[in-house]
DNA sequence: GCAGGCATGAAGGAATCTTTCGTTAGAGAT
DNA sequence: ATCTCTAACGAAAGATTCCTTCATGCCTGC
């Protein structure tokens, strides 16, 4: 396992980043390298764990799942148990894709993508303040996406 | 262009979105058609935009991203010349995951990958608070991924 | 100086992609 | 009901690509 990345391996990393679909042939001659080696190469930065998965990015709005909702959400109580069982809850609702413990005026952030408000209304009705440990939830409607799941820059 | 999408469509767009990487051949065998018929298939959903491109999922740990922040910002005034300068601005910073426009106590709410956090407090000093019309920023560093960046479910 | 280990590029069989072609199924009009 | 037209389908085949094997070269350490 390669304990650091060279210059080829970053470009590679980033291209496949822009463009997964990028044929081994393409990628070889963009880098600089035979497709051989190219080959080897990108399979060890998925081995490595550089590189953990290829997604094709579906369009929210084109499968009903054009609103976007950020919501803090404060718990009962701080202790780890309390925390744990609010996290396994949290991670099996489908449409949470963002799940992040933080510090601050909040315990958690959440990232929703659901159809409409009344799909978001109905949701938090049911399933969000019936979340294990939820004092209270703090709802920021997504009025327009600016930067949604930028590409990363290193 | 389909006004709408069919069983087949909706399997391939899952399995795409699981398995960016998934072969054509492959596909069209889960999916239960025939290689020539998912190929065209595939090629419609990226042409009416159901797909709208092909990411490799890189490790964020491994290329010295492994700290997140959500960040809330108030700006100076609400004035639609104001909004626009700072999402022009916003856009260029390459730390900058997410930055959606919200309605609720902050204008904005970014999600931002760092290095660490010195990285983001000389980032936060020298980008952030610099951003055109900032008024005040809150910080909220997330100690633990619970879930990032889910997949899509429709 | 020499052996060992590792990465590389060339080569080729196997698999895949992507287009063409003929057929079929369904909708709409006569 | 029948005809026509359109759209989508599967089979087939050439072109391309993948992915492995092999021999060479380079660097390191003894």
């Amino acid at each position: 396992m390669p304990a650091r990345l060279d210059r080829i391996d970053l470009k590679m990393l980033r291209l496949l980043q822009k463009n997964g679909r990028l044929s081994n042939a393409e990628l070889a001659d963009q880098v600089g390298v035979s497709p051989a080696t190219c080959h080897r190469r990108t399979q060890a930065l998925f081995d490595d764990g550089y590189l953990s998965g290829v997604r094709a990015m579906v369009a929210p709005r084109k499968v009903g799942k054009g609103t976007l909702v950020m919501v803090g959400v404060v718990l009962d109580r701080s202790t780890p148990e309390s925390f744990a069982s609010f996290e396994q809850a949290v991670a099996k609702l489908k449409c949470v894709l963002d799940c992040h413990l933080v510090a601050g005026d909040f315990d958690y952030f959440l990232k929703i993508r659901v159809g409409d408000m009344e799909d978001f209304n109905r949701i938090h009705g049911e399933a969000l303040i019936a979340l294990p440990g939820v004092r209270q939830t703090r709802t920021f409607f997504v009025m327009k996406e600016v930067v949604d799941n930028a590409v990363l820059e290193f």
